[in-house]
RNA sequence: GGGAGUGUGCCCGAGUGGACAAAGGGAGCAGACUGUAAAUCUGCCGGCUCAGCCUACGGAGGUUCGAAUCCUCCCGCUCCCA
């Protein structure tokens, strides 16, 4: 049908490649690119997803998007839901072993996710396929299981880094785990997948799917390997678990927040990741000679809370820190600590009103400086705090509360 | 089935009878500095009715004036042999 001229093409690598940790091979996807233009089909790109965690983080979201952007070129996004995967319970990675899930509660993150992953995704249904795998797997026989277990050799799984870490480290791995690669691999084979998207802790994972899929006379998927976002901490990968994660569905006002105190090393993997922006443009921005570390992370900022709340809400978020940080007011909108007439000590106030996590950590907080009370220092621990109004609760740098009578 | 190890606070990790709420590091929190950056310095970092008390070193018992440390049983994990 369409035939891709050679312009189109480079523009769409170009695209593609934008931030791509490693692609097995860009030639194919070239070439598959090319074909499936020639033959006026879609590619179909698989992308697995664990049921286990619903709540996204722009760590997830540098895989979604660049789902995203084969989208809008015109392919098909195949999610993977890993039902059958979280049924039984994978405890890969760590030696933790995950709880299993109940159909209901598969169906319910799941559901989360998608209404997550769809300010990221094209979720008309030319665009997007679901499927779950357990489709395929819950069916298999032990025979079909062996016949899948005898396409791998241990020396390949051993291959796995992680593998090979833990078997040095004597770190157990079950014999389980090997199966896992090979489901995911077999998801590849019944879905057809011509591009896997993942990140790298699932290279191998997609890398045996390829194998399948030969094995299987099909043609072999590209695997498109992503990185790993760093977290908020600059050393760790970004996860929930860590804390050093910014949800996609965090306020704008606290997303903004979390990403103005990323380390500056950071600001360059986050712009190639997280944004459109023209790598001609981040070079500017990235140049401190031609741009303020503060104002380049600024935009940063606004552009990706732009992306989940609309630029109005960054631009609100934006002038919002400023007042707060630069100017040291007070935020415009904040939370009521209701108070009783009577007053509370302001170490009760602190633990009624969350700030703190215990009377002890109350107590420390006050002892060590960080509460004041409309620009004063409390000192003392039991201070009491009556409802005059208006007055407002400064804990550390950024928690604020309004006192109001109960 | 047999043998050898091992299990400490959010994580890593020291501690083998008293001075242990437990060294050290990391993470985290707070203060100073600043751009809610980095680096640096300082303090905190189980709980409480907080100069005192309570709970804690896999679990349950025991020895002892006194146990994370010794004994018994149990549980978990690892390695080696079969």
């Amino acid at each position: 049908m369409t035939t891709l001229t050679d312009q189109q093409l480079q523009e769409q690598l170009h695209t593609l490649t934008r931030g791509c940790e490693a692609m097995y091979t860009q030639q194919e996807l070239e070439h598959r690119l090319r074909q499936a233009a020639a033959a006026g089909r879609s590619l179909r790109v698989k992308l697995g997803m664990d049921p286990t965690a619903p709540d996204i983080h722009l760590g997830h979201s540098v895989v979604l998007r660049k789902m995203r952007q084969f989208q809008d070129l015109g392919h098909k996004a195949v999610l993977i839901i890993g039902d059958y995967t979280a049924r039984v319970g994978d405890p890969s990675g760590v030696n933790k072993t995950r709880p299993m899930l109940s159909d209901q509660q598969i169906r319910d993150n799941a559901q989360t996710y998608f209404q997550q992953a769809g300010k990221i995704l094209d979720t008309s249904s030319d665009k997007l396929e679901v499927r779950y795998n357990s489709e395929w797997l819950a069916g298999l026989s032990f025979a079909d299981v062996l016949k899948l277990a005898a396409q791998m050799t241990v020396a390949r799984m051993m291959e796995r880094d992680t593998f090979e870490k833990r078997y040095e480290a004597g770190v157990p791995i079950g014999v389980h785990e090997f199966l896992y690669p090979l489901m995911q691999g077999y998801d590849s084979v019944c879905v057809d997948a011509d591009v896997e998207l993942g990140g790298t802790d699932q290279t191998f994972n997609n890398l045996v799917g390829r194998s399948l899929q030969e094995n299987a006379g099909k043609s072999p998927q590209i695997v498109v390997i992503m990185p790993i976002l760093v977290g908020l901490d600059g050393t760790e990968k970004m996860s929930k678990s860590k804390g050093n994660y910014v949800g996609i569905t965090d306020a704008p006002q606290d997303m903004f927040g979390k990403i103005m105190s990323i380390p500056d090393s950071l600001m360059g993997n986050y712009f190639t990741l997280l944004t459109e922006l023209p790598l001609a443009e981040l070079d500017v921005l990235l140049d401190p000679a031609r741009t303020h570390p503060r104002q380049a992370k600024a935009t940063l900022a606004r552009t990706i809370v732009s992306q989940y709340h609309g630029a109005e809400a960054a631009q609100a978020a934006s002038d919002e820190f400023d007042r707060i940080f630069a100017q040291k007011q007070v935020p415009t909108d904040m939370p009521e600590l209701p108070v009783p007439a009577e007053g509370v000590t302001v170490v009760q106030l602190l633990v009624s009103s969350g700030f703190a996590g215990s009377t002890s950590e109350a107590r420390r907080l006050v002892q060590q400086n960080a509460v004041s009370l409309d620009d004063r220092r409390l000192g003392d621990i039991n201070e009491l705090i009556t409802p005059d109004s208006g007055a407002v609760l400064k804990v550390g740098k950024r928690r604020f509360g309004k006192i109001v009578t109960k």
